[in-house]
RNA sequence: GCCGGGGUGGCCGAACGGUUCAGGCGGCAGCCUGCAGAGCUGCUCUAUAUGGGUUCAAUUCCCAUCCCCGGCUCCA
């Protein structure tokens, strides 16, 4: 039974669609100001396990993923550099995009950008007007009046009264009637230069939220099955896109509110303003690959919060080349004729894995459970109880999982990778040094192709060798 | 101040109130190996923040205290 935890209802539900093996979701995307830190990409990571899960389950999946390409950060950013808004945003479009493949996150189908889609957005806002939810502010801004809709708050569960009351909240600056009312539509400033629209609205830009009403709306419909987001999104953005689209349509606007939590760095939320944060371009300079990033990034619940750090992902490396040495070895099993019956074992890891991810993603467990089969079938191949027939029911098992976690595929793609003639030669050289019991011409050999990155493994079946830190 | 989440072994991280508290990483030892690697086995002291309570039984429920993180402002 497929269970998430529902941010509106603080509960693991069981989840059903509204159309039966069919999800509409949408995600909410980055705002293109900069590159990518690692922070966020766990949330792409996120939406991509979910998917994956989703699939997994017999499910179709239709997803949006939008990209904010215009607010307060991109057109700064665009007028220090001294370019166009479609320039600036479609240098960090590209590089995410580029992160994405990486880490081998399937793209969603319909990717958006909120500058595509201003008619819909002033549309939207145009009924809110009319039912009398937008009001014009002495500044010429368009806000949304929040106390016309009753249920606002729903989402974060905090109370108007103490929104206004709260003490950060800046004092009012701006044409609003209340501190806590939000921009549907900005009139234009001199500081916005170039970046604006002339419509029926007036001349200004797009608020923040009502970008992703629009975008939902228009490509999945008026009610989403799921809706995911980082916790920081809860309030005030995802609060506001259920006043604007419920306002608008008086339907429920999202079933199931996913929330990934933050990835900490010493203690501190990875973020942009702290200065505190890594890009992958950082970490695949120093060498790491980036399976094991996006395992490592996998690997702690999306609701937890969880720490960056080198150790991690040293870790992370690690266990992602247990892996790589349990396919390897499964490939070449032999000696064994007739094996021990392991289909029992094969059910049993497979329900344990499908249990854990169904209970909210439980991805530590789920882990566990491909652990145990690895420690298993090691020990049947050790005791030669595995028969080729055996450890293809074990390979199609990891196949299987590999569909959800997507960490292994560059290993059954890499198959091309050769060694060069000198590591041949070398390997030739060693194996007769080695027959000849020269030890020490075999071990200065060896540690020669070491150096080049190549280790050499002798076994039963004669001399292996694999490619240290393999770019998967 | 208000509202959330959390504190489990060297590190990371699971766990319907109930057999020895998963799993990974690291370290040590043994087996295997010419050695190494991989793999397997075992170990890593009384591991569940603290103090109470409920219960036959609590990591799990309740109360209090301490500490950490997050949201309340653009932010994945």
């Amino acid at each position: 039974m497929l269970r998430f935890y529902n941010t509106m209802t603080r509960k693991k539900e069981v989840f059903k669609p509204l159309k039966k093996g069919k999800v509409q979701m949408y995600s909410c995307g980055l705002t293109v100001y900069d590159y990518a830190h690692l922070g966020n990409l766990r949330a792409y990571v996120f939406v991509d396990l979910l998917k994956r899960w989703l699939e997994y389950r017999g499910f179709h999946v239709n997803h949006v993923m939008n990209f904010t390409d215009v607010d307060d950060k991109t057109i700064k950013g665009m007028q220090k550099e001294g370019t166009t808004l479609k320039q600036y945003t479609r240098k960090y479009i590209t590089a995410f995009l580029t992160d994405l493949e990486t880490l081998n996150v399937n793209k969603a189908q319909i990717m958006p950008k909120a500058t595509a889609h201003i008619r819909e957005m002033v549309e939207l806002i145009k009924i809110l007007m009319e039912k009398s939810l937008g009001y014009k502010g002495s500044d010429g801004s368009i806000y949304y009046d929040i106390s016309k809709f009753e249920d606002y708050g729903k989402l974060s569960k905090m109370k108007i009264e103490e929104l206004k009351a709260g003490a950060r909240v800046k004092v009012d600056e701006y044409g609003k009637d209340q501190a806590s009312d939000f921009a549907l539509w900005k009139a234009w400033s001199p500081a916005d230069g170039e970046v604006f629209w002339d419509t029926p609205l007036g001349k200004g830009r797009p608020g923040w939220s009502i970008e992703c009403s629009a975008m939902s709306m228009k490509y999945l419909g008026e009610t989403l099955d799921i809706h995911t987001g980082g916790v920081d999104n809860i309030f005030p953005h995802h609060e506001n896109e259920i006043a604007q689209s419920e306002a608008i349509t008086g339907k429920k606007f999202v079933n199931y509110w996913l929330h990934n939590e933050h990835l900490l760095i010493k203690g501190r939320r990875m973020g942009k303003s702290l200065k505190n944060f890594h890009t992958l371009k950082d970490l695949l300079r120093m060498n790491y690959s980036p399976m094991a990033i996006r395992f490592f990034l996998l690997s702690t619940q999306y609701r937890k919060q969880f720490s960056f750090n080198f150790e991690g992902l040293e870790a992370a490396e690690n266990a992602l080349q247990r892996f790589y040495s349990f396919l390897d070895r499964l490939e070449n099993v032999g000696g064994c004729e007739v094996g021990e019956d392991i289909t029992e074992l094969i059910y049993t890891i497979e329900k344990d894995f499908e249990e854990a991810m169904d209970d909210d993603l439980d991805i530590s467990r789920a882990l566990a459970a491909v652990f145990n089969l690895v420690k298993e079938v090691n020990s049947h191949i050790d005791k030669k109880l595995l028969d080729p027939r055996g450890a293809e029911q074990v390979k199609n098992l990891m196949v299987k999982i590999n569909k959800a976690l997507g960490i292994l595929d560059h290993f059954w793609s890499r198959k091309k990778e050769k060694l060069s003639k000198e590591a041949e030669d070398l390997i030739k050289k060693r194996e007769e040094a080695r027959s000849a019991g020269d030890w020490k011409k075999a071990d200065y050999i060896r540690n020669k192709l070491r150096e080049i990155g190549i280790i050499l493994e002798d076994t039963p079946e004669g001399v292996k060798w694999r490619i240290e830190k393999q770019s998967i």
